[in-house]
DNA sequence: TCTATATAGACAACCATGTTGTCTATATAT
DNA sequence: ATATATAGACAACATGGTTGTCTATATAGA
């Protein structure tokens, strides 16, 4: 088939955006609205122990100032707090809120939800193909929060 | 294995980020440095058809003002001319340059070659299996330029 | 033919999210 | 005690969208 590279990586976008969409739809009617990745990000890097400004910006490979502006619309919306660090109290510590961990597990219900989907849909074969494949060409390293970083950086797709 | 749905939706966007990483670097090598993909698609859409802003922005589900921003763009850097249209003198007509052209062959180049790494990788059958599945899932609209604008609009991934 | 309306593109102001640089307060190491 | 590093805030700026308004031109209709 022609065009098989380009159009190879304009499938992996829509898929993503496929999943992306009807996920996050799926959380603003249960009581998520405006929710974006980066939050999710955010909120699971400082679940995973980036509890500051700084650390966090590391963590998501982004300025720190970019990290305390998400940081301060997550505080707006009640999914997190931030009080002055009793023992270092230069630090702001963050912490999830129950409102904040209540959006990560509704995420990702609705999100395995939508795997079933696709299982249903291609077949439980294809599906497992299709991420083991991925698995191997990205090298595993799914859990690095720092595609977070790439992906607000890059407005882009192949040519 | 848990989280399934949230990792497919990273690993497809991890995936996408792969690939492009790596063809943006090659089209750098090859004499189109800071190509985005959105320069990809707005050309391939005024190659379409879409041979005036407000064509383009309507193609690209953008706004008029976004596609004309492109369009300057584009003209800078030598991808693309614009002159007044003989028949409506309100119109700019788009025209891909010769430089333009060789862009877009380049990148083909280019995602073909990523493409057949990947074959390689994962073996014939896997990447069959993995873009008939994605095919399947989002109903084969890959050519819809439309992705490109809600790709910007987002700055998301999954919960 | 004159006039009302629609359309193309330019300009300006604004929003969201990044970036860097600078500043102050606080920790820490010598 | 003092030099240096770090945390976070503030400001200025870049990019790439958005909407609203304005002018010029086309076109349809009385």
């Amino acid at each position: 088939m022609n065009r098989s590279g380009p159009e190879l990586a304009l499938l992996l976008l829509a898929g993503f955006r496929s999943m992306v969409d009807a996920g996050t739809a799926e959380l603003a009617k249960r009581g998520h609205p405006d929710v974006r990745a980066s939050h999710d990000f955010a909120m699971r890097a400082i679940i995973a122990g980036a509890d500051s400004a700084g650390e966090l910006g590391r963590r998501l490979s982004v300025s720190k100032q970019a990290a305390a502006k998400t940081i301060i619309v997550l505080e707006e919306r009640g999914y997190i707090t931030r009080e002055v660090d009793a023992v270092d109290s230069r630090r702001k510590q963050l912490v999830v809120t129950p409102r904040g961990l209540n959006l990560l597990e509704t995420g990702q219900e609705i999100f395995d939800g939508i795997w079933e989907q696709w299982q249903e849909r291609i077949g439980v074969e294809a599906l497992a193909i299709l991420q083991n494949s991925l698995r191997t060409v990205v090298g595993g390293s799914t859990d690095s929060l720092d595609t977070f970083g790439w992906l607000v950086r890059t407005s882009g797709a192949p040519g």
